[in-house]
DNA sequence: GTCGATGTTATCAA
DNA sequence: TTTGATAACATCGA
């Protein structure tokens, strides 16, 4: 569910709440969850206070003082909340950072696909989660994204999606990007034409925008860093609305397989190629 | 009960 | 270079 609009929030929601405040111990209660040595967790976080909150691509960078940060990556069903301490405990809560506060930042993660990994401040830029992403779509220009998509002779959806390529696409917004933009997802990059990868730079920007300026999407349980939901699902054009009518040709839209992810495209807005 | 699908990504084989 | 399948896991709906 944790796409860049999502992820986006929740990063602002918690620069919101952790910033200043003290870590004063660790409680891992599924290790699994935790990259590099849980037991890490316990032992070098506690007196830490957390200075930073960003964003690369999906995956959230949590900077704390004298050169650690904190690495974690959502995935499917990941939520980071930050909450009072007498918040119920809800099922799959993994991981429990007690702040001198008395806060938690608790992380849950029902598929447990997430996870969470302590990393040198001064080593981030070569680490292999964040040296391998492409330019952040919010930030690439116009020119430098159609030069760097058409060069790739690929099926455009899984193009979006590849995180070496662009970071911080998912389904949903790689969906809603290419039906506004009219681009059928199955088209090679490289034969889709100037004007339309152009269109596709700047139905990118407005679609992350709008979600993010919704609080992203709940489509099935995101929730933000003090567990608001988006509303974002409410302005979904094509993305699971199979069978209902395109909003803007009226025709049904349909869904199909694409790279093997559930695909949602409007068969007259966005034409498909000849072949296949 | 069983099957298929679910927003992510790493990995392996073709 | 690109693709497809598979796997990690829990849950929901048909």
């Amino acid at each position: 569910m944790p796409e860049l609009p999502e992820v986006e929030c929740v990063v602002r929601g918690l620069r919101q709440r952790i910033i200043g405040e003290t870590i004063e111990r660790v409680t891992v209660h599924l290790p699994g969850i935790v990259r590099g040595s849980p037991l890490d967790l316990a032992e070098h976080l506690p007196g830490r206070t957390f200075r930073d909150v960003r964003r690369r691509g999906k995956l959230i960078i949590i900077g704390l003082d004298r050169g650690l940060s904190l690495l974690c990556h959502l995935r499917m069903t990941g939520q980071l909340l930050c909450l009072p301490p007498d918040a119920p405990q809800e099922k799959h809560t993994h991981v429990i950072f007690h702040l001198t506060s008395g806060r938690h930042l608790r992380y849950r993660d029902q598929r447990q696909f997430g996870w969470i990994q302590l990393a040198e401040t001064d080593q981030l830029a070569g680490h292999p989660q964040i040296s391998r992403l492409g330019p952040e779509p919010l930030e690439i220009d116009r020119e430098a994204f159609v030069r760097r998509l058409r060069t790739h002779r690929r099926q455009i959806k899984p193009l979006l999606l590849d995180q070496t390529a662009l970071a911080g696409l998912g389904n949903i917004y790689a969906d809603e990007s290419l039906f506004r933009a009219r681009i059928h997802p199955l088209r090679r990059a490289s034969e889709v034409s100037a004007v339309k990868l152009n269109r596709l730079h700047g139905a990118i920007g407005e679609v992350l925008r709008e979600a993010i300026d919704c609080s992203g999407s709940t489509v099935e349980q995101f929730r933000g860093a003090d567990g608001e939901s988006g509303s974002f699902q409410d302005h979904l054009q094509v993305y699971d609305r199979q069978g209902l009518p395109c909003l803007r040709c009226g025709r049904p839209v349909v869904k199909i397989r694409v790279g093997s992810r559930g695909t949602h495209v409007c068969p007259r807005c966005q034409r498909a190629p000849r072949n296949r």
